[in-house]
DNA sequence: TAGATTGTTAATCGATTAACAATC
DNA sequence: TAGATTGTTAATCGATTAACAATC
């Protein structure tokens, strides 16, 4: 049951760690040692052995880790071993974009429906994709096991939606509102907040030519 | 010159300050205690504090923070108050969808010109934006003045691309390729890396429900 | 002046790195 | 067995929180 709490930073790394390993696996390498792919993706060994530790032993002495069995661990532990269906809310260019990304559905996120309210979208699809209307939401969510709702919706829309889905049964939320969301604790929101990154890189420009001056 | 290094921690906290300000400065408030701030935004009001601290003392004591004057300076420290001319490499989805979305430009986030291989686009535009073709980049860089590229393109392309932008002098990236970008020491680069993000979200899917059981 | 609240120093907490004994 | 490398403890570093003197 209580197991212990592992911080979000180590977390954040996984799928780095689970990229990585990806790669190493595809170029046919069998194993590695914390020490090659501390130098390939540049963080210390030390954090490397130190972030897989908190979830079990997974190398051994002197040898070092099986790749592709780490790379199976970490993918067990992130969750992308199993099926997860998401329903997009937003039929706009966002929501079109990332029903169209192949690359969720290789790590088992799988949309299973786009839900807006414009009508000449009825009977649309995208990559085979169905978009539906949202006032056929809830029932929809009644018949259909629904894990993830991507959030792509305009701002003001967004918190109602959120609720609703919420009363639904759903547990997390993928948001790309550049609000954030208020959830009871048993729900996670994951927020993708395009213009907070976008800020960051123009302060490190900023703050990068004043350093030069 | 040499200005103390300020903590990544902090600046991911600036864009959220800076939309919590305007949204208070929208409502009307003229005056903000950093105590007011940290129960609506659910920090500390001992981080606020030091975050802001770090660019200089922007309030009063026993008055608190003029909410238009805090919310201009954060803006300077983000470089918001400045143009940010911008191009798309990568006319797909993603690349239409960043050329939609018109909250960038209220951020001074303006994208000039979207570029893409796929001849059938010669002359086509995207809300005003051309789309133009990857052999004219290298003299449309000599022209117009660009600061930041954002990457939507193909994985397998964007290593080639990268290194053709920052041939031509580009300093910024916007990486939306699922990989990690090596650039010289004066091209900052921020990621967009949305696999991640959904990995992220799926860990504490998983690790909330093994709590539960 | 008294009250409020900042700016800033000190204390605490957590995360990263270093070191090394255990062990393959 | 000797060499390599992990797992794990200890040391360091940095970030967050608490406390309070300065001051509006």
């Amino acid at each position: 049951m209580e197991e212990r709490q592992i911080s979000k930073a180590v977390i954040k790394r996984l799928p780095r760690y689970y990229r990585y390993l990806g790669e190493i696996l595809n170029s046919g390498v069998e194993r590695i040692s914390s020490g090659e792919l501390s130098s390939k993706m540049q963080v210390t060994a030390s954090q490397i052995r130190q972030d897989l530790n908190n979830f079990g032993g997974f190398g051994q002495q002197g040898y070092g880790y099986n790749v592709k069995y780490l790379y199976d661990e970490i993918g067990k532990i992130l969750g992308v071993n199993q099926v997860h269906p998401m329903i997009v809310i937003g039929g706009g260019n966002f929501g079109h974009a990332l029903a169209n990304y192949a690359d969720f559905e290789k790590n088992g996120f799988v949309i299973k429906a786009i839900f807006d309210v414009r009508e000449d979208m009825i009977g649309t699809s995208v990559r085979g994709i169905p978009v539906l209307m949202m006032d056929e939401l809830e029932s929809y969510l009644k018949k259909v096991d629904v894990e993830i709702a991507v959030l792509t919706l305009p701002k003001s829309k967004v918190k109602e939606v959120a609720n609703q889905l919420i009363a639904c049964g759903i547990k997390a939320l993928w948001n790309f509102a550049h609000l954030d969301l208020d959830v009871p604790d048993d729900v996670v929101v994951e927020n993708v907040h395009l213009v907070d990154s976008l800020m960051q890189l123009s302060y490190r420009i900023t703050s990068y030519e004043k350093k030069e001056k």
